[in-house]
DNA sequence: CCGCAAAGTAAGTACTTACTTACCATCACT
DNA sequence: AGTGATGGTAAGTAAGTACTTACTTTGCGG
């Protein structure tokens, strides 16, 4: 086997490791197991389990498959079309976590144990989406479309309804057994309580 | 010192490194040292380290100074005042979360590592809590004070809120970069804009 | 077919881990 | 003073742990 392929096969399989077991709670030998081969080879391709765990994060955090919110809402953005902002960036968010739970409890492990890239996440990505959706809001404020408080606070209810819906789902309840309803459905109803709630037209 | 003075000791000093770095990243010694005693009394007290781990998460799930939702809220629910129902509930969420960080990531750190304690502080709780504001909910949409929908996804996207918000405090944000309000504040903004959002009377 | 680098491993090393054993010290109470 | 329960420890043990070394296999260009 060629050696990037390798690497890569022995980052996948710690990846679900780690994301299932934390970093303290893997083993090197596990991972050499798991990906089929000797302990010595995860040792000729990361220098160490920290650099092996850094790479991951790395990757998860920087890789393509990254969401790209930008992108995602630009165009509704323009338009000032706050439903579509708002409805699209949660639904970008909820099939993100869906098709990737390991992400989710990754970085939740790293956070946890204080790993410098939980923080460089936190501080590169959520940064952006609170500046991407707070200046939004402000603009919308300004505009008389809602009413106004920290756009911050409004984001905050935001993300928080996605992200801690997304932890039931993948987290606390994977049996959804509290509430079972679809990632569109969800996006709706979030943007639907959001917006009312922040709308400069209510009572 | 006295057995159950010790005992109760080493849980407390178990409950901070726990809390810090994990069942798996905490070691016996350290705990043992953290107390001023030496391994072996550790095992005097608990017979393994799983017990240990397990009557922390036991006591901090059903000691006394668990959340009480329903007496919190009795008055408020009885007078269908819905501000003081959500506010109330939110205000304690927010300020046991900040009197007691520990306990937060214990129970995540529990639910990463797939402790059954967390599942039933899940099941037993949580759960609870969905019912008592479910059912809320469900009443007063039968009033006619609040629009139909899912009473499910209304506690969702409000516990959302709040259990971000306390994460956001404890975990990724300690330094409040991104949002610095008080406990009142915070209860009062999440409550207005939920209750806004749900409100029959919305446009 | 040879040479040789890259891919791979078995069997370590040095240290840590959870957990035990065998032994002390200090009281309370006769 | 003696005795026995109680609180405590020093020094283990066996099984991991991350990481290394010294060695084999494999594939490929000339």
């Amino acid at each position: 086997m060629a050696a990037e392929d390798r690497r890569s096969q022995i980052l996948r399989v710690a990846v679900s490791l780690f994301s299932q077991r934390g970093f303290g709670g893997t083993t090197t030998k596990e991972i050499a197991q798991a990906a089929g081969v000797s302990e010595a080879m995860v040792f000729r391709h990361f220098a160490n389990k920290q650099e092996l765990y850094s790479a991951i994060l790395d990757h998860k955090a920087c890789s393509g498959d990254a969401m790209n919110p930008e992108a995602l809402v630009a165009e509704a953005l323009k338009e000032k079309d706050d439903r579509a902002v708002f409805e699209r960036l949660a639904l970008g968010a909820l099939e993100h976590h869906e098709c990737d739970p390991e992400f989710q409890r990754l970085l939740l492990h790293a956070a946890l144990e204080g790993h410098e890239l939980a923080q460089m996440f936190f501080e590169k990505f959520v940064r952006r989406v609170y500046e991407l959706l707070g200046d939004y809001v402000a603009e919308r404020q300004r505009d008389g479309a809602m009413t106004a408080m920290d756009p911050a606070i409004v984001v905050r209810a935001f993300i928080g309804m996605i992200i801690h819906h997304s932890l039931n789902n993948n987290l606390w309840d994977p049996k959804r057994r509290l509430l079972r309803i679809s990632n569109q459905e969800a996006a709706k109803q979030f943007s639907d309580i959001l917006l009312n709630g922040i709308s400069s037209k209510a009572a």
